[in-house]
DNA sequence: GAAGTTACGTACCATCAGTATGAATCATGG
DNA sequence: CCATGATTCATACTGATGGTACGTAACTTC
């Protein structure tokens, strides 16, 4: 039997149990996965998760956080890349439409998350994640003098939960690359409307 | 005994039991609310529940269509009372913000709906109710040449998802009557982006 | 290497969605 | 008005599952 550290052992179990939750609840939804099933996928048992998280929320919550970080930091990519702000910002809402692509993000952000953590953890979730990025990205333009004055905090709520919605037609289409322009033609000129 | 028609003992029962999962499934959420309770707060018991709906998810779904069918009554009674469209559509905006201060609203249509029945269900209700309401005003403004052209239906959606995240901002505030303008004003950006 | 802690598996319980079945209520043809 | 059939609903039951209790194995510390 190899030895390892505690350590090891437990970020392998609860690496391996995150990543299972990921893929179940991305695939089936929350309700409809048991935890035997993510321990099983995990090749755990119940017991496992159990222990290291309190309950099936939690490895859902889990699970919800790791899809925030992804998205996160493919935001977090863009500025480098782009020359002025406001072609970051579109850059960024593009970014975002794609992601909606990916079903596991869909269904564990855009569908379950606000039903099973309640809309205040799914926002400080958030707000830690792909809503800071984006906030981020208004903040900056501001500063630049190329943004309308107004609630910024309030503003990028209000672009993310468009761009969620658009995301959600965009997975719909029958034809996702084709109707994306059409989509985030209709996201920029949200943005646009704060253009200074 | 009173004698009454089949269609009658029906419609009481059925009544009473969506009445019933409105107030609870809005209070406490799908998940927490069970099938037994439901249908004792309606004074039957599952057998009947089950008699006039497939199940847990179909007497969900017939308190979200009651849910939509009373915000859409709201939207639609706007038009008359304001003069141009523009005005109207700022209307409407406002009572759909301020409808997301009813809990049972925001529990039933924006936190679970789409858990629980699936967006692709949600939208086909939505499209039935809310936002027809909302895309006939948009249609009705371009019809009119005091809009840009575009996709009328995927702006209806960004609009809605905007809407519905300014909802929830607004219902999570302490002062909702000090911060419904902010957010409104915000809100209000989104569609004077769109107007000629 | 002994004692204590952490990690995990297994057996069990309570709850609840859904089903089966039968009884009560109502409709309808003769 | 009664007999037969359909509809409405209550009760008893089953299976699945989230969560708990407890025991064992792996690791750590002294």
């Amino acid at each position: 039997m190899i030895r390892r550290t505690q350590a090891e052992r437990s970020d392998e179990t609860t690496g391996r149990l995150v990543r299972a939750a990921r893929e179940l609840f991305g695939a089936h939804g929350y309700a409809p996965t048991s935890i035997d099933a993510v321990a099983a996928a995990a090749g755990a048992t119940k017991g496992a998760a159990y222990h290291h998280f309190g309950g099936k929320l939690a490895l859902f919550r889990a699970a919800f956080v790791a899809e925030q970080e992804e998205v996160a930091a493919a935001l977090e990519r863009i500025p480098a890349s782009e020359s002025d702000i406001w072609a970051a910002l579109r850059r960024g809402c593009r970014t975002l439409l794609e992601h909606c692509l990916d079903p596991g993000f869909r269904q564990i952000v855009l569908l379950d998350g606000p039903s099973v953590l309640g809309w205040e953890t799914v926002r400080e979730i958030e707000y830690a994640h792909t809503l800071r990025v984006l906030l981020g990205g208004l903040e900056l333009a501001a500063a630049g003098g190329q943004m309308a004055d107004g609630d910024l905090p309030v503003r990028a709520q209000l672009v993310f939960g468009a761009l969620c919605e658009g995301g959600m037609l965009l997975a719909r289409s029958a034809d996702p690359a084709a109707d994306l322009p059409r989509i985030a033609a209709e996201a920029d000129r949200f943005l646009e409307a704060f253009r200074l």
